[in-house]
DNA sequence: CGTGCATTTGAGAAGAATCAATGCCCGTGG
DNA sequence: CCACGGGCATTGATTCTTCTCAAATGCACG
């Protein structure tokens, strides 16, 4: 296994101790990469495995009958992927490549081992779902109940957000290796729009733009324009170990 | 204790034993009743509970600093409501009676420590909230990327869907005790479009309407108009357990 | 038999989609 | 070195779905 594997999602919630880490070490197949656009997993296909995401950009996405697609997830390093299928007998979402990609595949059965025998790592799994779950409370809320710039704004600002708790954006922005296409189908927005959205930004001098690196100028009106809720993540989850005041 | 507890979701993907089954029995506290529009929880507040619906609907639902509102789940009897908040300082949603309901309050401390004790309910539970997080994937696609009649028609199909999964709907169509105006904060659109939709699929005869009884007449056209995607669940969760191919 | 919430209907406005061109960047091959 | 082509971005003109505002109706409940 490489050395220096993005782990800080899985302690997220919990510290782990050494032999869980170790064993989250051990969990992953060797790194594969992907070019752009390719694909991960389609959806349809049984989930056998899921992904650590060890660098680039991945979108986890929807197809409705029509040919309509809905990206549900956009996946920065990191992060794992494909873990919702894990209840299903055929995957939902397809994962596609948005960047050229690295991920190391982790076998259901692997996981599935880890989680029975550490209480404290399926602990840390049960959180880091649910807040994947609030996550897509908050993206429906925006997505149903507010306008397009908001939604731009929003999708910013938690890009903003996640790259710096990643440690990959810098104070002077961040590339967004990502067509208005794309986030249009995250956004539940035409292209089109999404681009008159941009400029409106621009001109409104919220953020600068050049090329694909986004700068967020004004973060105060960026977020109020949002509509966007800060979540706090649990302090003291140690009643999920059964430590709690039972 | 209540007996007949509605108690089927908490074995919905894995079987089990008589000794965890009387564990999620004694999980809950004595029933409490709340009356129509009653607030189970407000959003904001910190969680220190989860709650068994018993009887009656409660809906979930999110605030937007705008006074908008986005209904991120309609809760049926049998649902464990509040579970996604677990892993937040401050409730990220407000649990609301759509009907008079009675709930079972559920302390964190009792979930937790049934959770550390028991890796099958454990396993249970963490497949559970993928299943909801994959609805909410679909949601998300509904309200980003259908039209209005389509959101309205997956409502109806998957409303009618899960109350005969609960044995709650008949073959004469089912009582959808919830407002026009919910119905629109669930799907992201206006009550008023939202009346305008419900005579569509009347004068289309897709479905007949009673008051706020609710009859499917045409199966094979919602399905078709609703873009919805039919889920089946894993077969076989033993990995999740150790069992599998590891 | 009011009173209050919810539904229904109409008219007009608005936000976003659609359709259609054009332009730009960049990699490729002659 | 430059012409060519493909994928995106940009912009304009127009259409359409849905929202907003407003008013009337209907139903349940005290």
């Amino acid at each position: 296994m490489v050395d220096r594997l993005p782990l800080h999602r899985f302690a997220e919630f919990l510290p782990l101790g050494d032999a869980d880490m170790r064993a989250i070490r051990a969990l992953g197949e060797p790194p594969v990469d992907y070019p752009r656009h390719g694909v991960l997993r389609r959806e349809g296909e049984a989930p056998r495995h899921i992904y650590l995401l060890l660098s680039g950009w991945v979108g986890a996405s929807v197809l409705l009958p029509g040919g309509e697609r809905q990206i549900v997830k956009i996946h920065l390093p990191g992060d794992l992927l494909g873990t919702s299928s894990m209840c299903l007998a055929r995957a939902a979402d397809t994962l596609n490549a948005l960047t050229p990609v690295s991920v190391s595949r982790i076998p259901l059965g692997a996981f599935g081992a880890l989680f029975a025998s550490s209480p404290r790592f399926a602990a840390s799994m049960f959180l880091s779902v649910q807040r994947e779950r609030v996550a897509l409370m908050d993206r429906l809320a925006a997505v149903g109940r507010t306008s397009a710039i908001a939604r731009v704004a929003a999708l910013l600002l938690d890009l903003d957000e996640r790259l710096r708790a990643a440690g990959l954006a810098g104070d002077d922005g961040f590339e967004m290796p990502v067509t208005q296409e794309q986030i249009g189908d995250h956004l539940g927005l035409t292209a089109v729009h999404v681009n008159r959205v941009f400029r409106q930004l621009v001109d409104g001098a919220l953020i600068a733009r050049n090329r694909q690196r986004i700068e967020l100028l004004d973060l105060a009106r960026l977020r109020s324009v949002s509509a966007r809720q800060v979540r706090a993540t649990t302090q003291d989850p140690g009643w999920l170990l059964g430590n709690g005041a039972a």
